[in-house]
DNA sequence: GAACGCAATGTTATAGTATTGCGTAACCCT
DNA sequence: AGGGTTACGCAATACTATAACATTGCGTTC
């Protein structure tokens, strides 16, 4: 864990929602007043997926950090289109599900992407999107 | 159904695999013998996607026909990381968990991802990646 | 049948996301 | 110090998607 590892970590707690690729590279360019390259973030974000530190977003192009790190994770979003906040939750049934389905197929699995899109408890409650 | 949607449908049915956007605007133009710029070929895909014949698979950023277009799907898919393909399946019980996990967020769902990467039952069969 | 409305498509430019390739600096290990 | 490894810097470019505006084609209305 370098500097900028954890650089990029900590933006990504203090964002509370996804965060893309671009806005972190500008704002670890403006924090350390000193410019990034696309590369250098790409980078610290592969390490940080591989540690389990962080999860990428597909439907958003978007990268969270992992709530639970220590945790074999099994992420599942919950992801509010009007706040853009996500939310994630571990539910081992639909792991388990998933594993089932895949033996059917003699499929392999490697990874999976569970992402569910909507509206959060609060937006919902203020009004339609 | 225009003639253009029609033929992108036929396309990515053609393909076998999931395609990415400018796969096919390259397909439609070399057969049309006439550039296709991106917007065109992106408004059939969500016209498509609408309709639900098509589905995007956002970890690749691609396109695939659905298999039970007539359905309202709740598409599940499991992607090959060795020969790009994907097969698409429909396990209610994954949309039925969801669901209930939502609910104890009060969160309002709209749209589901499910994505799983892995090898297929003839690349597992054959070696590793 | 001219004028209008509307949906689909064409066109140009640009925004947004990600990777390749190569060079260099820092670190660790003996 | 030498030599390997890992991370980072940097420039260029590839890939994915959308914005904004113009045009076409077709059916309807008068």
């Amino acid at each position: 864990m370098t500097a900028l590892r954890r650089r990029i970590l900590e933006l990504l707690w203090a964002s509370g929602r996804p965060t893309g690729a671009y806005e972190l590279i500008e704002a670890v360019t403006r924090r350390d007043s000193r410019p990034v390259g696309p590369p250098t973030v790409y980078r610290a974000l592969e390490f940080l997926m591989l540690q389990g530190l962080v999860s990428r977003i597909e439907s958003l192009n978007a990268y969270v950090p992992c709530v639970h790190p220590e945790r074999d994770h099994d992420c599942l979003f919950f992801i509010c289109s009007r706040c853009r906040t996500s939310v994630e939750l571990e539910d081992p049934r639909i792991g388990g599900l998933l594993v089932e389905d895949a033996a059917v197929l003699g499929f392999v699995a490697t990874r999976r992407t569970v992402e569910v899109k909507g509206m959060c408890a609060q937006c919902a409650e203020v009004g339609a999107a």
